[in-house]
RNA sequence: GUGGGUGUGGCGAAGUGGUUAACGCACCGGAUUGUGGCUCCGGCAUUCGUGGGUUCAAGUCCCACCAUCCACCCCA
């Protein structure tokens, strides 16, 4: 009857404990790969002013048109939940006046994104990216790693089976001369093209090059590619950029199809793709955009980036069955007997935490059957058992689960021996 | 926005119109005095997503709604 109070909304998750580990575990190695290519992380608000993601996006986006958070504040203002990290931190850039130091500038981000989609396997309307941006410089070897650095991230989490999918979309006029050819090439086509591409056709051509459908695909089979129609300069960019790839030994396949949906993009675009993860197949996506941080208000200024789905990573790590960390378990339970025995219990406790152990105890005055069952149950190497009588000589009993021994000592030895004993098991 | 699948306790899952809704796992308690893992015993769904309808009788049939999963569009 109340039931919205106990169900989350549509497209969001909870990150529970043993999963919030894993999620621990693949930020700190994004943080530390960035740090090792030397790339800083910035925290951008979660929303921003509407009109960010209308200029910076564009405004005939699927993101804009159709997936945005996007409400009135209590003082009017138009805001919208981030979809994307791109534009937000373009706009920290010019406001923050990071253009005044050394350039290029490197981040990177981690957090969450929002986009009002109907939800299935690997997409969410509350969903995670890692992502990284470069501003302030056109340099080949720059597409390259940042290329490299995604691909290095995934390979040092042990996955398999990746695909680096790399085109080139050219600069805007490169663009504008290849939408012409397409619709000169579909012109005495587009009878026989499925329902969505006859709308493509005029408003999105390109679009049309990636569709699914068999007879599409089979239309636009010699259809004038983004890469076909690129200036000299936009293929010599491109030809570089492929040299520096092959230097740092990556894999890549040139995907002439390849367009990717956001308006900002220009010169290389590329994929991280992966399979058996359902019809969301794409872990990362990015490119360059050499025209947003103007178009956002900023001088010329070249810039680069990736996103990667962080739920689409996990999804592959189970697919793959890679191990990941999951929640440890505490070095030590204490269970105790009466009521004076809880209340030291609870002292030492405390006192063992702040030497820096994980302890855990009772709390519902369980039998000392019971306590001994939830040690078990915590898989501690070592339970301390505090009775009246131990109580009376300042002593405990320390049992060694394992081996089910179990020897008095003293108060005040208990931190020596477990300094010992725990490092010696570890 | 469109299409398809699913909806029984914390989880998995029987049940296909007729007395008290199997079973497994998990959880909680117990098997004489303060001792876990094995075993045994007991407890744990006034109810089958929600609301209507058909029927003497519905978890079982019909309708609507909701949720969820998958797919399309698009994207991470």
């Amino acid at each position: 009857m109340i039931r919205v109070l106990t169900t989350r909304p549509r497209g969001t998750n909870d990150i529970l404990p043993g999963e919030v580990e894993k999620w621990q575990y693949l930020e700190e190695l994004a943080r530390n790969v960035c740090k090792q290519y030397g790339y800083h992380e910035i925290r951008t608000p979660i929303f921003e002013h509407t009109e960010l993601f209308l200029r910076g996006v564009g405004e005939t986006t699927d993101i804009v048109e159709k997936e945005m958070y996007s409400f009135l504040d209590r003082g009017e203002r138009n805001i919208t939940l981030r979809p994307e990290g791109t534009a937000p931190t373009v706009r920290a850039f010019l406001e923050n006046k990071l253009y005044a130091q050394p350039q290029p500038t490197k981040l990177f981000y981690i957090g969450p994104m929002f986009r009002y989609d109907r939800p299935q396997a690997g997409r969410y309307r509350q969903f995670h990216q890692f992502g990284i941006e470069v501003f302030g410089s056109n340099h080949p070897s720059v597409d390259a790693e940042v290329i490299g650095l995604a691909c290095d991230y995934l390979e040092r989490l042990g996955l398999d089976n990746l695909e680096v999918h790399i085109n080139t979309v050219g600069c805007p006029e490169c663009r504008k001369k290849h939408k012409e050819s397409l619709i000169a090439f579909f012109e005495d086509k587009k009878d026989q093209l499925c329902e969505t591409c006859g709308g493509r056709l005029e408003k999105n051509p390109l679009r049309i090059l990636d569709c699914k459908s068999p007879l599409c695909q089979e239309l636009s089979e010699n259809a004038p590619t983004t890469l076909s129609s690129a200036c000299p300069e936009c293929q010599i960019h491109f030809q570089q950029v492929q040299e520096y790839l092959t230097e740092i030994g990556i894999k890549y396949t040139i995907n002439p199809r390849l367009v990717r949906g956001l308006d900002y993009y220009t010169n290389t675009a590329f994929e991280i793709l992966v399979q058996g993860i359902g019809a969301q197949s794409a872990l990362c996506g990015g490119g360059r955009y050499n025209g947003l941080i103007e178009q956002c208000g900023g001088k010329p200024t070249p810039g680069i980036g990736f996103a990667l789905g962080m739920e689409r990573l996990l999804l592959t790590l189970n697919q793959q069955e890679k191990s990941l960390p999951e929640s440890g378990t505490p070095d030590i339970f204490i269970a105790s007997i009466g009521a004076e025995a809880q209340k030291a219990s609870f002292k030492l406790a405390i006192d063992l935490r702040k030497k820096g152990f994980i302890v855990e105890k009772d709390y519902l005055d369980k039998s000392l059957k019971a306590q001994l069952k939830t040690a078990d149950r915590f898989q501690v190497k070592y339970t301390l058992i505090l009775g009246e009588k131990e109580l009376a000589g300042g002593k405990v009993l320390l049992r060694d689960m394992a081996g089910s021994e179990q020897i008095e000592i003293s108060i005040s030895e208990i931190e020596d021996f477990l300094e010992r004993r725990l490092q010696k098991n570890e």
